[in-house]
DNA sequence: CAGAAATAATCAGTGCCCTGACTAATCATG
DNA sequence: CATGATTAGTCAGGGCACTGATTATTTCTG
């Protein structure tokens, strides 16, 4: 075992792990057919109606490649329309279908069920420590790559 | 904003995005050749040389379909070689090369100061904290898929 | 020892994730 | 108002991650 580390405690080595086990539980608890990168961005759309792909990928993470390919997985379900900005001819406007809401409303209730079993293993106070302690290292972390970018709107 | 919920509260989509920040910063400051899961794999076998693929893959978490792949490119770029097992046909007995031995002793050097990095916005308690809640949820959710099989070798 | 069950690896198919190069539309400046 | 810079979206290419089906080999059992 000369010169190898531990990678439990690799936090990216964790990250991965984590996330994995997400989307396995994910699968097997919320939905096989939406994922929840899927999720995320009607999520956005909820909130947000008529957003453009460009922000809807800031407000979920998504870079412009990868959030283009799930808002086509979408529209190919009929889950979400896409309309060519009048105003603007590069933009396209982007709000879900009746049925968007509908999915979305459903698989809302799920996901809060699935959050619970997922955080099970934690006490209340852990699971709130936890929360924060990840959100706090994806804050900054995200934030050594858009250097000049406030977080808060900007006017 | 009506039916809309807060995804920073979702362990879920925090774990993608720390994944994703962590991927990101892994290229800039450890290699943009090799990978982390890579790196996994490699680590695992200067622990055991001659372990077979699905051994590797239990070791770092990644399933049969995805370590195959991740050996594949290793052997592509001669850091690791693959030898039918004499005692049993259908293993492959994996080692790392000279080459993937030097290049695994460089990436750890790089590798430990990413991580001092990225966990740089918390406290040494909260590191530790971080980790082990991290290391806790991921171990149950692992577990509620492999129900059967203890965590530590069985003999 | 032959047929059945189990195991290691592969393959096809889907989806997420990034970068770099490209197109089309808009905006800003001279 | 024309040219150049910026911006939204697409596309090609590489890598990670899963499932289900298939192949080859070994092991178990009658």
């Amino acid at each position: 075992m000369a010169g190898a580390v531990d990678l439990t405690t690799h936090p990216g080595h964790l990250a991965r792990r984590l996330q994995q086990a997400h989307y396995l539980l994910w699968n097997s608890m919320v939905s096989e057919e939406i994922t929840s990168p899927q999720f995320a961005v009607m999520n956005a759309l909820v909130a947000e109606p008529g957003l453009d792909q460009r922000t809807v990928g800031a407000r979920v993470n998504l870079d412009r490649s990868t959030i283009a390919e799930v808002i086509s997985r979408l529209g190919r379900r009929g889950l979400l329309d896409k309309v060519r900005d009048p105003q603007d001819g590069r933009r396209y406007l982007l709000r879900l279908t009746e049925d968007g809401v509908r999915t979305h409303r459903k698989l809302t209730v799920r996901t809060a069920r699935m959050n619970q079993v997922f955080l099970a293993p934690l006490s209340a106070e852990e699971q709130s420590a936890f929360i924060e302690l990840i959100r706090r290292v994806a804050d900054a972390a995200e934030g050594l790559r858009n250097p000049g970018e406030p977080l808060v709107a900007q006017s």
